[in-house]
DNA sequence: TCTGGGGTCCTAGGACCC
DNA sequence: TCTGGGGTCCTAGGACCC
């Protein structure tokens, strides 16, 4: 077997800077929902000491100071790249796994051998030409190996991009350079006790017993030793497995204090949830909703979530909300300032597989899905919040600050950048 | 006083990922 | 003042069964 972990280098920052190319030598951020923590960063913003997830305004100063261009997140923009970019892996193998927005695996296996290094070279000028984005490519006989060998690309300009841990010899002098925490699936938890029995690079867990593994970090770190090793044990899943859950949460641009903007706000999610289960063309049967105050606030606190099943199982936006609107009213608590909500469904089925309620008419579910397919049609046409069902919310205060989104470049018609 | 030995199913919570 | 939003998988332990 030969997989490759290809992936876009601080992918967000790198499709922020594909329409500005002024900014290629310059520091770049872009931070997560709400313009909270920093969550993408280039080479030269890591350098300034900026870290992964730091709170913006703490390192707002230094970004001002050291000129560091600043963007919230544009996920309509990095997901469109990001599917521009698997098209193009397609044309190299059918075998070929999208693993997160930036990252996909290929499975080289049909190739000759001598060829799989030059292939990834060459794939990764054909995505730098094509479509602008830079990329480190990590080969290696199971997923595993590819994922180390990619970081290693990552951390040595000198490799020019791609790193080769097929060959046992080289993999091993490769692999003693490699803390253990950065191995995939190794978290700070199992990063502790492997140090504790003094594991510290990827060579030492490569060579661990894989009973012992298993008994210190369950199944999952027996795998992750045999992967290692060279024993692959992760297969390519080129199609995605059906999902099990989804969810809509959100932390809100100002603290709720009442209950009327929070009704709104789970409405709002509600029926945003209501769209993605159409669009996977699901329907829920358990619905989850919460709300908590902020656990860095020094204010009093609460946290709290109710479910309720639905039965039959449904996508309707209406009753997604009035089902949300019911179990805000039992969670809620006056008197705290409320700074996240959300909705979560499981219990997931195939929107066909449905059974019609007692009390339904046959007419009902025909029309109901009509109307349904109706509004979803209207706000692709014209924008989300075309059409709105009652009660959800649009320019409310607790909705979210997005101070410094970039245009959408490659999705918005009006967006579309002009010389 | 002494009080079996399995199974299965479900859920909550932990750990990890990007 | 200001700290993201999704996901998956695994295990332990309780409920329940015979």
């Amino acid at each position: 077997m030969t997989f490759a972990l290809i992936d876009g280098n601080s992918f967000y920052c790198s499709c922020e800077r594909l329409f500005q190319p002024k900014l290629e030598r310059r520091p770049v951020i872009v931070l997560s929902n709400n313009d909270g923590c920093a969550v993408a960063r280039t080479a030269e913003a890591k350098a300034l000491g900026i870290k992964m997830g730091a709170p913006y305004f703490q390192i707002r100063d230094l970004c001002e100071r050291e000129r560091v261009a600043v963007f919230s997140s544009n996920y309509a923009l990095y997901g469109d790249i990001s599917r521009r970019m698997n098209e193009v892996y397609r044309t190299v193998s059918p075998n070929v796994e999208a693993y997160s927005i930036d990252e996909t695996f290929l499975d080289l296996s049909g190739f000759d051998p001598s060829r799989h290094e030059e292939m990834a070279r060459a794939l990764r000028a054909q995505i730098r030409r094509w479509i602008g984005i830079p990329t480190c490519v990590g080969l290696g006989p199971t997923k595993v190996l590819a994922k180390v060998a990619n970081k290693i690309a990552k951390g040595d300009p000198a490799m020019d991009g791609v790193c080769d841990l097929r060959d046992p010899v080289a993999r091993k002098l490769f692999l003693a350079d490699v803390p253990v925490a950065d191995v995939w699936g190794v978290g700070p938890a199992s990063t502790a006790k492997l140090l504790a029995i003094n594991v510290r690079t990827a060579a030492d867990l490569s060579a661990m017993d894989f009973r012992l593994a298993k008994s210190l970090l369950s199944v999952v770190g027996e795998r992750i030793v045999m992967e290692l090793s060279g024993v692959s044990c992760m297969p390519l899943e080129s199609v995605p497995p059906t999902r099990k859950g989804l969810a809509v949460t959100r932390s809100f641009g100002e603290r709720i204090t009442t209950l009327d903007p929070m009704l709104e706000a789970v409405s709002t999610y509600a029926a945003r949830a209501g769209e993605k289960l159409r669009r996977y063309a699901l329907a829920a049967g358990y619905m989850t909703l919460f709300m908590h105050t902020s656990r860095f606030a020094s204010t009093p606190s609460y946290s709290g979530s109710k479910g309720i099943e639905f039965s039959p199982a449904t996508n309707d936006s209406r009753k997604l909300i009035a089902a949300a609107q019911s179990l805000a009213r039992q969670v809620w608590r006056e008197g705290f300032a409320f700074s996240k909500a959300g909705v979560m469904f499981d219990d997931l089925i195939p929107q066909g597989d449905v059974a019609r309620g007692l009390f339904d008419a046959p007419d009902d579910v025909e029309r109901n899905a009509r109307l349904m397919t109706a509004i979803d049609q209207i706000n692709q046409r014209w924008g989300r919040n075309a059409a709105i069902i009652g009660a959800t919310g649009l320019r409310a205060a607790w909705t979210q600050k997005f101070q410094r989104r970039s245009p959408s470049f490659t999705t918005k018609l009006a967006d579309l950048p002009s010389c």
